[in-house]
DNA sequence: AATCTTTATGTAAAGGTTTTCATAAACGCA
DNA sequence: TGCGTTTATGAAAACCTTTACATAAAGATT
């Protein structure tokens, strides 16, 4: 486009030097009123506006910080991403947002679609952000590459980071991680204390910390109340709608006789209600359901899905405060936890064998 | 955080000019064998990164692109974005993502949450990106306001902009617009073949184009079918599930007797269907919906959501190839139409009365 | 009237890079 | 040996702004 209005054409216009125009539009230094007005004409007139990337080289600072994130299309990233803008734009600071699709089934198939979280790093170190976000990613591999782990601990060592996900030690970012365990087992024992003894638990990656955990502590809580925990009950797969749909569809084909469900997250539990009422299947009459992360819409889900709230509002609230102060040079490197919470709704219920009435005598259904 | 490391003191440690080193490191003119490994030593050795903003100073482009919506955490926003920050990767873009709130109700109520558009326009023109995507907002107030359509004017003079919603004449824009109206008639005319002659509409804002431009197109269909089109048919709020729902439970307060009801997308469908069920109705054995916009999981949905498809994955490839186009300079301000489509699925069936058979008769459900 | 202060403005450096132009050395060829 | 050509490198300008410092004029103080 055409070449923007400079400093230096104002300054010519008015026959004073740049820095009475610099001074005029930041209102610094001394300049008379005369000059002062002549000078503001001719920046309203001809429409200048300064240059902000001369600017940046000065001052040091972008005003930007960078958020690198899987995928924003997952409403659990979303809702996350708006809060965030929200604290940042008020702060005076930019976003800006790259997704690396690590987590969905697009990037394991081999559809290479963005850039690596490496290539990102790179990319905020020479556009200068003023810090970066990770949420998520390869930070959550169980198997976390050495090459991943070296590029964020350069980045890190560069400019401020924060981290949500696993914590890794030495590296000097702030992590923030959220406590996926302790909802599971909350869940596990809700789901016993109704009288499931056969609970299944659907979707999420394999080698994915985040799956790993809820897994881990799934297997923990049924250990615990010496409940089965046979392999046959868990389908993993990956985090959307589909995949929880195809994850019922496989326990189901399996002849699984499974009372109650845990889902990784919503999503998945909607596709896995879908595939139980595709087999004839109701719930929370025939099946109950639990989501491991509740994030949208599961109080207009029919019915009403009870799920793990991971108060996301709150972690919004603590990643904002952990990036801010970060660039600020007001936080240190540390660890933050984020605890969950059961949010009790309708798709759960005791299992037809442990009640006795039936299912038509069953409320709000 | 610490300085950085500049070409110059990769320069003084190699004792050769930055010339040199900027030769090295960008491949270009010629370097001796000798020298080029030296220096390549010392760009490893040191994690030297070029700085983009003195780059982007001398080239005159940021290799950056704006993207200014409403509100990302709308699901329909967000598979658009990622639709457009995939192509925008690819060519080697980053994208800067400013919401404004403005299609919300949170924006209605006064609570200020960002920034308007015309602040964003001039973030955008000071950090010199190479082009803006405008979705929706102010361009789709009916009553658009003087000074944002002068913004607007000002910056599409002085930058590429691509404005997805309605077009405005006279501005040098590339306008990509939603073809809804047709949609909506398709809608309506497969509701009144199943035999509906009530039929309510839900959500979207009052003073939207795209709501006005539906509610018009629901009131010609209505019109030339000869069917009852009174305003207690209607009730507009916003564009979420908890509009949908309040919607619902006003429309049922007003005790209308409606068999089936448009819902401006699929949030407010689910709102909807969920608050007819609180009333003891049923999808859509009772009450047939259909949602003007579907982006999301309508297919899991129970029912499964009959939709319009507004093609939005057509519209991200238009989008991007007219951004990318306007940036390169080989596309010039235009108007491009997007035709929908109504997908049917499971939320509709003949009403009632006009079909003898009860409703446990009815398939599917 | 001489000196000190304040006010108004200009000059120039700095920020990090790319790129044009100039220079110098090495090389090929008659 | 001398001249033209290629190869390697450096110097300096340009991009646009802010800011420290310098200068000059005007005003205040003795």
């Amino acid at each position: 486009m055409g070449k923007s209005v400079t400093i230096r054409e104002i300054a010519e216009e008015c026959h004073v030097s740049i820095a009475t125009v610099s001074r005029v539009f930041n209102d610094s230094g001394t300049v008379s009123a005369a000059t002062r007005q002549r000078v503001e004409e001719a920046i309203a007139r001809r429409g200048y506006t300064p240059n902000a990337l001369a600017r940046s080289l000065i001052s040091d600072q972008t005003m930007t910080l960078g958020v690198i994130a899987p995928d924003i299309a997952n409403p659990y990233f979303s809702a996350l991403f708006t809060l965030i803008e929200q604290a940042a734009i008020q702060a005076g600071y930019f976003l800006v947002l790259c997704n690396t699709f690590y987590i969905s089934s697009s990037y394991q198939q081999g559809q290479r679609m963005a850039r690596t979280e490496e290539e990102y790093f790179e990319m905020m170190l020479r556009r200068k952000v003023d810090g970066v976000l990770v949420i998520g990613g390869q930070i959550d591999v169980v198997e976390m590459s050495q090459s991943y782990r070296a590029a964020l601990t350069n980045l890190a060592r560069r400019m401020p980071v924060v981290v949500i996900g696993r914590p890794i030690p030495d590296v000097p970012c702030v992590f923030i991680e959220k406590e996926s365990g302790g909802g599971v087992i909350t869940a596990v024992n809700y789901l016993a204390s109704l009288g499931h003894r056969r609970i299944a638990f659907a979707g999420g990656e394999p080698g994915i910390t985040i799956t790993a955990t809820r897994l881990g502590a799934y297997r923990d809580a049924l250990a615990a109340l010496r409940l089965p925990c046979d392999e046959e009950l868990v389908c993993l797969s990956d985090y959307y709608a589909k995949d929880g749909y195809q994850a019922g569809q496989v326990l189901l084909a399996r002849g699984v006789d499974f009372t109650a469900a845990l889902a990784i997250n919503d999503s998945v539990a909607l596709g896995l209600m879908r595939a139980l009422k595709d087999h004839g299947l109701s719930v929370p009459q025939d099946v109950s359901i639990i989501s491991c992360d509740q994030f949208y819409n599961s109080e207009y889900l029919i019915p009403r899905l009870t799920g793990i709230d991971q108060h996301n509002e709150l972690l919004g609230k603590l990643v904002i405060q952990a990036l801010l102060g970060a660039v600020h040079g007001t936080s240190e490197p540390a660890l933050i936890k984020c605890m969950p919470e059961l949010v009790v709704r309708e798709s759960c219920q005791p299992p037809r064998q442990a009640v006795p009435r039936e299912g038509a005598a069953m409320p709000n259904q």
